[in-house]
DNA sequence: CCTCGATAATTGAAACATAAAATATTTAAT
DNA sequence: ATTAAATATTTTATGTTTCAATTATCGAGG
């Protein structure tokens, strides 16, 4: 279905706007598939995308404010974040001996494990999205890099 | 600069990794520069797809339930969302004649008015999207319909 | 015209997000 | 060595979202 159809605008100030209402509405649409897939782990999208950046790290420790920097949602309370994942023992968290402001941040076993089995629903779940081709993805991608470029 | 180096992942898993991080992230970047505007006037994001729904429909009054199907966010609890906009004067409501369960929503003149304020810095703020063509928003936008034809 | 399942909207409680203030530490400048 | 500004994180207060439960009404089938 078209966005005009989803939302039921038969008419956009410009390509532009269509676009912006069509990028929204695409992403929540995605956050709510992945969302149903989270819940059978009771973990949030937020809290997902905390443990992918700490396994994109391990073995080595990252601070809190280097995951808020490559968080997608950059408003996210990281702290907080971290506060759920660490009463689920799926990260540690302990202070910088480098830094005595900073926290370090670490993903425990038991997080590993936990992306170990989302992964292929993640993966099986990212079929989905082969309505378009790979070098259609690509294209999209790098069209929104140019788009975003400040 | 690339998804690659705002969120600092240097690897994807596939073209469609790439791209659905990437639409989450611009989708955000979008709404925060946006949310900027709207603060301006004291209302939300949500509150404003509400407003542009019912000026859509104006004179003409529609249902709660209506604007829900219509919204970008579909999870947003638009009762709530209402009665904000209720308070602030921006909206009348009052029970559907032909269905009592119904709610009859319709945007009031001080919200019609409101809109007309926020329109040109929307549309000023669209600007920044112009680092693509009119062509490739367009393009984008009917690979994300296709992403989603489901 | 009565019952039952479906639909429309609202609410209550818990979880979560946001913005601003507070705390602790580091860095840089005198 | 002392102060001031900057940085890293946490907390507080407030507002928003979410999920499930609730109330009210409708419409179809007996």
């Amino acid at each position: 279905m078209s966005i005009e159809t989803d939302i039921k605008q038969k008419k956009f100030r410009s390509p532009y706007q269509r676009l912006g209402l069509n990028l929204v509405y695409t992403s929540n649409w995605i956050q709510y598939q992945q969302m149903d897939i989270f819940r059978e782990y009771d973990i949030t999208s937020q809290q997902f995308n905390v443990l992918r950046i700490l396994r994109g790290q391990h073995p080595s420790p990252i601070k809190v404010s280097d995951i808020a920097e490559r968080m997608l949602d950059k408003n996210s309370n990281t702290s907080r974040l971290i506060d759920k994942l660490l009463v689920k023992k799926l990260v540690d968290r302990k202070s910088c001996p480098n830094d005595r402001r900073a926290v370090d941040v670490i993903i425990t076993e038991t997080g590993l494990e936990l992306l170990k089995h989302l992964d292929p629903e993640i993966e099986a779940w990212e079929k989905n999205l082969a309505r378009i081709t790979p070098e259609e993805a690509d294209l999209i991608s790098s069209l929104l890099d140019k788009l975003r470029n400040s």
